[in-house]
Parts: C-alpha cells; structure tokens; sequence
RNA sequence: GCGCCAAUAGCUCAGUUGGAUAGAGCAACUGCCUUCUAAGCAGUAGGUCAGGGGUUCGAAUCCCUUUUGGCGUGCCA
C-alpha cells in the first residue's frame, strides 16, 4: 500500500462512505455516488487535502454548500486512515489534514523505491514512438532542434517513468528534392572552386551556408576537378554520396554531446527502396482516395477532412514528402506494431499535421486519433540586446546547435530549453552567454551539492545516513520540513500529468520547488550538532530529497553535480 | 481572406483542466554568514489576468466578439 494512492483514495472514500451513512440518517438526500475533486490546497492553512463535494452537490441535492458539509463531517469515520483533521471552511470546502505516519511513509517510500521512486505503470507497457529532431540532414541543426530534442528526449523519459514502453526515433530525410537541391548546391559550389565564382549560377533556394562550401571544398582536395567533366547526373549522385553520411554522421556526434540518443535513425530511402511509398500510394488509389490532375496524383485529402488536398505523385514521376510521410507513419503502426506515435514538430509543421491527422485517422489508414499525437512546439525567438535575429537554413545564418553548446554547458541548455512547448520561447544570445547564477538549473544543482556536501560533514563526524525504518521520523513535525516532505510525495503524479499533457517541463518547475523548499528547511533547521534521534530524522530526509532531485534532473538529462 | 498558437507584475514565465486573498524567478529596495556550501534564506514593493459581452453559487481558466503578435495556407519538407 502507497501513501499517495491512499491519502486520495481513502479521502474519496470516507466521503462516500460519510454520505451513505447520512442518507441513512436522513441527513442528507440518498443518491448515487458523491461527485467532486480532492485537491491539494495552495494555501496551507487549507489543510492537506480539499475536496469541493459539498458545493459541487448543493445544486442536486438543493441544499446550502455548508449543511452538506456538516452532515458529511458529522458522519465520518477516520479509523485506520491517514486523515487526522476534518474542518469545513470557505464557501463549502471539506479540508483534510494528514496525520505524521502519512509523513513518515512518504520517507520510506522514498528510500524503498530509490531511483525508481515516481514510477508508475498508467502506461500499462504500451509501446510508444517518440519521434523528434529528424532535422534535415542538408546542413547543421539548429536552435529550434535544440528545444525539440530537449522536449522529445524528456518526453520520452517521462513516458518511459510512467510505465510506457518507449523508442526514441530520428527520422532522416535523405531523399527527396531537399536532397537533390543539397547536391545541386555543392555541385555549384564545387564549379565555382574548379571554374570560377561566375562560372556557374547558384540554383534558386540553394543552401548558402559555410558547410556547403567546406564540403565541396572537401571533395576538391579529394578528387581535384576530376568531376568538372563528369556527368552531371553522376555528379551529383557521387556528391550526395560523400556528403549526406558526413552530415548524418555530424548530427549524431553533436546530439551525443547533447546527451540525446536514438534507438533508431530511420531512413527514408528504406521507404522507397522497399517499395512500401509505391505500395502506399497504391492502397490510397484503390480505396478511391486519389485522382490524377495536370498529371500529377493527388489525394482527396478534402474528402478525408482537411482543408485542401495534397499532391503524392508530381507529375515528374517522384513522389512528395507528404506520401513518404504517410508511408513513414504507416510503417510505424502496422509494420513495427507501436500502440502509440508522437511527433515532435516545430510550429512551422502545424498545418501539416492537422491536415496529416486527418489523413491518417481517415477510414482509408484507420489510425485512432489518440494514438497519433503531434507535439507542436512554438518557434524559438532568438535575440541580441533585444533585438530579433532572423534565421534560417537556407541562408546560412542560422545559429547551429554545435555554437550553442560551444557557449553554454549542456545542462543549462537543456534545463532552459524544456519549456512548455504551446509557448514561444525567447532566447536571448547576450543573455545566454553569460548564463550562470541566473538559470535556475543551478539554484537546483546547488540543493543537490549542498546535501551531498551536508551528508559528507556528518559522515565525518561518524553520522551515516540510516536506514528509514530505524529512523524515528515523528519528530518532523515543523512547518519546513512538512512542506518538503509533502512536495517530494507529489513525483509520482508529477509525472503521471507530465505523461498525460506530453509536457516534461513540469518537472523542472517541480524540481525547482523541491529545491525552494529544501534551501528553506535548511535555513530553518539545524542538523549538524542536534540531538541524536533530530539529527537522524533530518539526515534522512535531506538524504530522500537528495533522490528526489537526481530522479527529476536524470529525467530532463541534466547532471547532479556532488559539489560546486 | 481562412486556419493554428498565444496575450497574466518592468522582464521571463507558473497557475494543479471552473474553486478560497492570482503566484514564482530575474531586476529594485531592506535585513541575515566567528555555527552543516550566502550559487542560499527572510522581508518590502510591484496587477483593469489585452478590451468588451455571456454562461453560474464561483471565471485568468469555458463560449462569443474586438485588438495585437507568431506561424501556416507550395507539384518544398
């Protein structure tokens, strides 16, 4: 028994319990179950615990909020339970104070469960996909990669502690026109080198960047201007060749840095090279779902509940990414069996996936709608002195997700950029530079490091850490140390919300309250020099909330330092 | 034009899915280290929750509308 599902459970049910017996009595209306919430109050002086059924009932029940309340109260039985306090307060609140074994087993949990402490199994092993970065391998990522691959990697680390079955997939696009224009620009940039800068013309939308000229510098110094009389169709196929598995190869090295890792890098090219794109098109185009016009084959995406209809066959023959993109996903569900995909997509996509969400959840596909989610983050606005900076890829100008880690460390980087993604997210280049004390990611790391430190001091005055079920822990009865007891018991239903909104940055602002609260009972109690059975009470529970806040950092990928 | 996302303290953002007096962090001001890490703590100040209607016991939260900003609306991905 637990003493989280219990606290609520056991509340619930002595409400339940108290209005049956007083619709016995005759106190109140009989009736089918009690409705209402049990919720933990901001106000402390609220209690534990309130729960709301009274005002939630006057209506049916036609009665004041307050004499609901009294019958409630009046007919409660608290034996055997956690619950040490009733009080009816405010417009009809029914608030629920806990007893000190409800503090005490919030301690044990923790030191039982240890670095497993928070899991839960609401996911039931379902296998879920996250799917995230999947940048194109045309040139380096960028800082909008940087916030998707925070949000996709902490997505899944939190769905993995909930109990889900989870796979990290990138998804790498190395086919298609993005490609051929990749290799048309390096091609350019080599005639140039070989020829001349006005020998050739640049092809319109090219990728301007540096890489694309390192790289065909690169292929100079190989192979020296053995290619200006190549064929051209070969050239650029050589080209690709030697380019595409160097930037793929980059990508890895700088997400590894970025401590992000991928169960699979899934390449599009498989998708046409097995024929499952063609077998796609084909399984559409049989159901009735498309039609050719001005030779291209389009989908009747209108039919299918969208906005407007997509092309997936151009009429040069190749086929765009929106048929790859349904193969793709098709291949995740019926090929690879995932109960569950989530994309994580900048906002630049979210057309694309509202009309690709009716593409899939179509008759023609048959994906449930809740099983296909696609997670848009908003853009990220990167400034200077307050100043916007455009960038993109295609011009070259984009800040690559490499300087960004040349400036600032891994961990600030990703505490900052697991945000709440439905927000946009400024960036501030003068300010990031010199993120130091300002990023609360230090104000976490710092609560670690000082318990560690705390532990060490007291481990060298011969105070070890013991063991919870030895520890008297009633004697922690004062206003700090209930407030972090009571903030470390909420990690498990941190994370089961973080799992059900797809929103991990919840968990930074719950770490950065379990710090608040210990820096606070630091300050207000003592330790070190207290009597025996304080000192032993107070030692462990800096120890579990030690545990508390490297599970919380482990989950965002962000290191719990030992000392700073 | 149409669609999606947003608008909360000077700045960056929370707000437990409709609950009690709207909260943090920066920035500003005032205190706290001969005692376990001051990258910390305590306190002061700061608000027409973009504007206006509506729904009800009760709205920052839900509905309508106006305004402002970002993005989308390709035989690009």
């Amino acid at each position: 028994m637990n003493y989280i599902d219990t606290a609520k459970t056991q509340i619930d049910g002595i409400l339940q319990a108290a209005c049956a017996a007083a619709a016995e009595k005759g106190l109140l209306p009989s009736g089918g179950p009690l409705s209402g919430s049990v919720e933990i109050p901001r106000d402390l002086s609220h209690g534990d615990y309130a729960a709301n059924h009274a005002m939630a009932a006057a209506k049916i029940m036609h009665m004041s909020p307050a004499a609901i309340a009294k019958a409630l109260v009046d007919c409660m039985d608290l034996t055997d339970t956690y619950v040490g306090k009733v009080e009816i307060a405010g417009p009809g609140f029914i608030n629920f104070t806990l007893n000190q074994d409800w503090y005490s087993d919030v301690i044990r949990t923790v030191q039982r469960e240890g670095k497993d402490f928070g899991r839960s199994d609401i996911g039931g092993g379902e296998k879920v996909m996250v799917e995230f970065v999947s940048a194109n391998p045309t040139g380096p990522m960028t800082i909008g990669n940087a916030r998707g691959g925070v949000l996709g990697d902490a997505l899944a680390s939190v769905l993995d502690r909930a109990g889900y079955s989870v796979w990290r997939e990138f998804y790498v696009n190395n086919a298609g026109n993005q490609v051929d224009l990749f290799g048309r620009s390096i091609e350019a940039r080599y005639l140039q080198l070989c020829l001349g800068e006005d020998a050739v013309e640049f092809p319109d939308n090219g990728y301007h960047g540096d890489d694309i000229r390192e790289l065909a510098a690169e292929i100079r110094n190989l192979h020296g201007d053995a290619y200006v009389s190549a064929d051209t169709e070969e050239r650029r196929k050589a080209f690709i060749e030697y380019a595409l598995p160097r930037n793929i190869e980059r990508m890895k090295r700088d997400l590894a840095r970025y401590r992000i890792h991928f169960d699979q890098w899934f390449l599009e090219s498989d998708l046409h090279d097995s024929g499952y794109v063609a077998e796609t098109v084909d399984l559409l185009t049989k159901c009735g779902y498309t039609y050719e016009k001005d030779g291209a084959l389009w989908l009747n995406n209108t039919a299918l509940g969208a906005d407007k209809d997509e092309v997936l066959r151009r009429s040069n023959g190749f086929y765009t990414y929106y048929a790859v993109d349904i193969a793709y996903h098709r291949n995740k569900f019926s090929v690879r069996g995932f109960d569950k995909v989530i994309d994580v997509w900048g906002a630049d996509h979210h057309g694309h996936a509202i009309r690709f969400k009716s593409t899939m959840t179509s008759p023609a596909l048959g994906i449930k709608p809740e099983n296909l989610h696609f997670l848009i983050m908003q853009m990220v606005r990167l400034t200077r002195d307050g100043e916007t900076i455009k960038v993109s890829k295609r011009t070259g100008k984009a800040l690559t997700l490499s300087d960004l880690l040349d400036e600032i460390s891994c961990d600030a980087c990703r505490f900052f950029f697991n945000a709440k993604p439905d927000t946009h997210l400024e960036f501030d280049l003068g300010l990031a530079v010199r993120q130091d004390s300002e990023n609360p990611v230090y104000y976490v790391q710092y609560a670690h490091a000082r318990i560690c430190s705390l532990i060490a001091a007291l481990a060298a005055e011969g105070h070890a850490v013991g063991n919870a079920e030895d520890i008297d822990l009633s004697v922690l009865t004062s206003d700090t140390e209930r407030d972090l007891i009571r903030q470390l018991s909420m990690l498990p239903e941190e994370i089961k919300l973080s799992a059900r909104d797809l929103d991990p940055s919840r968990i930074n602002r719950y770490v950065i309250e379990v710090a608040a609260r210990f820096h606070r009972f630091y300050n207000a109690c003592r330790i070190k020099g207290e009597e025996k059975s304080v000192l032993e009470a107070r030692l462990k529970l800096a120890d579990v909330t030690r545990q508390v806040i490297r599970n919380c950092l482990d989950i965002i990928g962000v290191s719990a330092p030992e000392k700073m």
